[in-house]
DNA sequence: AAAAGGACCTGGTGGC
DNA sequence: TGCCACCAGGTCCTTT
């Protein structure tokens, strides 16, 4: 489910309901997401105190006293503020009960995510300590990206949405920012030029820049720690419109796949 | 080292 | 109504 954009949205959402919270109790109703939930994950984060919720890549990371709970919530992931009281449905692996009588509510259908406890710093986990640079910073170039794919044969489309290269950019944006950088998806990444990889770079940061500013896109069900629906669904240019009309020159808008992925882009205007 | 493909899961949709 | 194939906001791991 969720991108950068989405991961964001969440963790502004959750940010001042959570802050300065103790995490009263731990439950776990299943443990087995893509690794295993600690059984002792209610021992090491009982009666610590949240002091911030960060994001690397696709990933939340909950600060408290002692140590992360490193989140991720895979593909169909969602993680909610709910009140204590409120019954457990189906797919509620984990809930962090705070002491201001609210809960983070982790459901997730396919168990692609995770709720992983370190004490060291989560940026030097083995899943952390490899990813690429934010793409909404200044580390993020058309200039590393031209350097990071010289002499690599694979299209432009996995180079990017590969997290070593650069985080947060999944099949969404991924589709979007190559419309936006009228770069052809199946273009070899080797052989893009430093010109094309500026506009390429500009145009990532701005199409999730705008998305963080809609609140996500909603395809099916992504929504906020509250229930809120996010926006960008409304300015999706290419991704999910197979067959519309190009909202730039009109011709219909092309699908192929890619590494088992839908890509979307238009032939005219993305060379 | 890089590329390709499978693996992990549930649920929704569309065709017959 | 049922059954089946295929698709879905991700990414790690194994094999070539």
């Amino acid at each position: 489910m969720p991108e950068l954009p989405e991961v964001e949205t969440i963790r502004r959402c959750i940010t001042p309901a959570v802050i300065g919270q103790k995490v009263t109790e731990v439950i776990i109703r299943n443990p087995n997401l893509r690794w295993p939930v600690l059984p002792t994950l209610s021992d090491c984060l009982r009666e610590q105190t949240i002091s911030a919720v960060e994001r690397r890549g696709k990933y939340l990371l909950i600060h408290c006293g002692h140590g992360t709970l490193i989140v991720h919530l895979g593909m169909s992931g969602r993680f909610l503020l709910e009140v204590v009281n409120k019954p457990a449905e189906k797919h509620d692996h984990l809930d962090l009960v705070l002491s201001n009588a609210k809960m983070l509510r982790l459901n997730d259908p396919r168990r692609f995510g995770c709720a992983l406890w370190t004490e060291e710093s989560p940026l030097l986990h083995p899943l952390l300590r490899d990813l690429g640079p934010e793409p909404l910073t200044e580390d993020f170039t058309g200039g590393f990206l031209f350097e990071r794919s010289r002499g690599r044969s694979l299209t432009v489309k996995e180079f990017i949405m590969n997290s070593r290269i650069v985080v947060g950019v999944g099949n969404i944006y991924a589709n979007e920012s190559l419309f936006a950088a009228k770069i052809h998806p199946t273009r070899p990444a080797g052989r893009i030029s430093l010109q094309r990889y500026n506009q390429l770079a500009t145009a990532v940061k701005q199409v999730l820049q705008t998305a963080v500013e809609q609140g996500g896109t909603t395809i099916r069900d992504f929504c906020d720690a509250a229930g809120n629906a996010g926006y960008f669904q409304l300015e999706l240019q290419v991704y999910k419109r197979a067959g519309q009309p190009c909202r730039i020159c009109g011709q219909p808008i092309q699908t192929i796949r890619q590494a088992h992925r839908g890509t979307f882009f238009c032939r005219k205007c993305q060379r």
